[in-house]
DNA sequence: CAGAATCCGATGCGATACTG
DNA sequence: CAGTATCGCATCGGATTCTG
């Protein structure tokens, strides 16, 4: 439910739409989206898997930036058939938008190991 | 002042240590950051400046994204000699790290252009 | 297995008024 | 000219508990 009249959504409105850039950042703003796309392209596809290879993530917030990347296109979420064990599974993957975005993060990659501070 | 202790805190900077991606994403995540530096590049380098091509932009957080900006070596504030009004005037200017930052504004940009979709 | 529900603290941004 | 001070609202992320 979103205050669609305050300015402060407005502003946001107005930059993504008239600034390419703006927009892509705002897809992938979000703490832990950047490592969910990434655990994704190694193969952890499932919820179980991405809750262990990110432990600091609560569930809460995985399902939450799970909803948001799958709202935005960048991945799918589908049904996996158990034959046997037909519960509640899913696999999420990569869109083609998901997958070029790989491009974005090398450069960001690039930039933050020319020039973050060693610690 | 800031909670060092908060969960929340403490699990951005330790994905900033270890993805530099992530670190870099957070150097240029704040509404305006990326319209300030774009315009910094125009030559528009000072505060009335800025206001003046960012309407929108209030000047608590034009101070509040430039101090930032600053603080992370992205930009250098300088005081302007005026000879005879040698008033409270200030030029802001690109560093090398902020320069080399375009590459990454281009890919975001070029992502944009690619798969926003048309409104 | 993959979440939804509720609560809450921390942060971000906008509005307005004031200042060296 | 270039801010600072105070305020208030909205969003984000974390903790915990519950569920089809």
């Amino acid at each position: 439910m979103r205050k669609t009249s305050s300015t402060n959504y407005s502003n946001a409105q107005e930059l993504h739409d008239h600034c390419e850039a703006a927009y892509t950042l705002s897809l992938i703003s979000g703490r832990w989206k950047l490592t969910i796309l990434v655990e994704l392209t190694k193969g952890n596809n499932r919820f179980s898997l991405l809750k262990q290879v990110i432990p600091a993530i609560t569930e809460r917030v995985l399902a939450l930036q799970l909803g948001q990347l799958e709202k935005d296109g960048l991945i799918i979420k589908s049904a996996v058939q158990g034959r046997n064990t037909p519960k509640n599974t899913y696999v999420y993957t990569l869109t083609e938008k998901g997958v070029e975005l790989q491009t974005v993060i090398n450069s960001l990659e690039t930039w933050g190991k020319r020039h973050q501070p060693v610690t």
